[in-house]
DNA sequence: TCGCCTCGATGCCAAACCGGTATCGGGTGC
DNA sequence: GCACCCGATACCGGTTTGGCATCGAGGCGA
């Protein structure tokens, strides 16, 4: 009894014989001789019920079920010949589809740059960005719906990765015109007593307890002014004399009018902020390797 | 040194392996041990060039790329399946497409039945319906463009099968109000001054032959008035008076005002004319084997 | 008409493949 | 630490596959 069961060589031979007409020729393409032919076509013939070939003294045609089948299974080589050549892709991080996170404030400057150099080196990999806050980006990366997060001054969360990118220099915003402008740098001792806008106003820890703790080892206790949900609105805050802000670096590339942006020249270069991102410890996708990878050597 | 050849085997094993998720279960699920499984996943992971499952201690997870090509495989597996089955009904002959020739006349009374009830048995045969006299009938059979014809007294042609359906009987079409008015039949042999319109007007030899042959045999030459395309062109002459003719039976279903149509009396059932088929001989088309078969049953 | 040639089919043998049993090794939970 | 679960590996026997040699049928030319 001769396989029940089709076979993707029977179809390759096939193909080959339909194409030639002829065993002897298809053998040949084949690099095989040609009994091994006739055995997988009656087999294949068997298997299907139906006859595929009229035999000619001069070779052989196709019957309308050959040549229905001929197509198809031109169709089906193809098909697995691709789907085979998209899984080789998508093993090695060119294609397929990464959902990566981001705060507020994180459009400016680094990221977008990251993200779009890696789109332009791999094209058919599908990026999805999502605004997500601290905690819903842990969460997100734990329950799978996120392979990325971008943030400031993360902690460490069992199961993730946290890798700082880049670190950024504090900028004080203050109101313009105002006591300080025309200066170029100014001494966070100098805000003591000065009303200040913290923000992010997030469920966990960050910028806010960060600038708090400059405050004291510069010898005085922030007089907070108001709390608020982005940098971009504690500038405006400040624009509007509710008082001064410090900011990341990043964020003073935003002109806006009734403030200027000073650097600190008390605060080295170390207590800056970092930008890190994090991801799943385990997390084997080749995209996310290869995402990483870039990341890295744009911040050398 | 791995099978650097996808199998089909391969892709029935994974697709069992990626809905489990369980090497066991889908070895219990494909009636076979574990080991296989691990071998064959193994081997098309290697030939994939693409890891294609995650090894937890409580089973597999799909990797990204076993995640895309889980879509492609059951794809594929449903597309080979449904091949299979079209082949075989195409093999059977309840699938494709049968081209078939008509002349001008046999849109009427058995040919239109036949192709009808085929059509029923067999919805998904495409039937593809060609006019053509009788010359462009055969080239058509020997070129392949065509599979089956109908026509009138076809002489035999080497590499082609002719087969009788059936016979009809000759009517006379006479003008009304004429000399025939009232009549209920009448003799070849009272036409023999009258002038005769004849058809077709055709490259090969028909019914204008036989309808000389007739007249000859009756005892009279024919006295042609006109020569035309098709039966209802010269009924319709009838009508005008251009004369008399003479028609197969079928053609007298059709009811025209100025003619009446008188079986002859004088020419025996035997004599009539046949409606024909003519096919390839050596064709093994099971569609072709199937209308035939119809085509006899509904003239026994 | 008789060889001769071509082409697919068949018989036979060795190598490769596949599945089964037994067992290993790593990880988890009691 | 021990038992258990799961996939990986080793080894063996049956089946399949391909190669070689040969057959048999059909067509063509001398």
């Amino acid at each position: 009894m001769m396989g029940t069961n089709m076979n993707l060589r029977q179809l390759r031979y096939f193909i080959a014989v339909a194409e030639e007409l002829h065993f002897g020729r298809a053998a040949e393409r084949l690099h095989i001789s040609q009994p091994p032919i006739t055995r997988q076509i009656q087999s294949l013939e068997e298997t299907l019920g139906a006859q595929l070939f009229i035999r000619t003294p001069r070779g052989v045609e196709l019957t309308q079920a050959g040549s229905l089948f001929l197509e198809e299974a031109r169709n089906i080589a193809e098909l697995l010949e691709q789907a085979a050549d998209r899984v080789h892709r998508a093993a090695e991080g060119n294609l397929g589809r990464l959902d990566i996170a981001i705060f507020g404030t994180a459009i400016l400057s680094l990221i977008p740059r990251i993200i779009l150099e890696f789109k332009h080196r791999y094209p058919d990999v599908k990026i999805v960005m999502h605004a997500s806050d601290k905690l819903a980006q842990i969460e997100g990366l734990q329950n799978r719906s996120l392979d990325l997060g971008f943030n400031r001054m993360l902690v460490p969360v069992p199961g993730l990765m946290i890798e700082e990118l880049q670190r950024e220099q504090l900028y004080a915003v203050l109101p313009d015109p105002g006591p300080w402008s025309g200066r170029d740098s100014i001494a966070l001792s100098e805000l003591a007593e000065q009303p200040m806008v913290l923000f992010p106003a997030s469920r966990a820890q960050g910028f806010v307890e960060k600038v708090s703790g400059l405050c004291h080892e510069a010898g005085f206790a922030p007089n907070v002014a108001q709390v608020v949900g982005d940098g971009f609105t504690a500038m405006a805050l400040v624009a509007a004399g509710f008082g001064v802000c410090l900011v990341p670096e990043s964020i003073t590339s935003v002109r806006m009018d009734g403030v200027i942006c000073l650097p600190l020249s008390d605060v080295n270069e170390a207590a800056g902020v970092d930008i890190s991102c994090i991801y799943r410890e385990n997390d084997s996708s080749p995209l996310l390797a290869n995402f990483l990878q870039v990341a890295r050597e744009m911040t050398d």
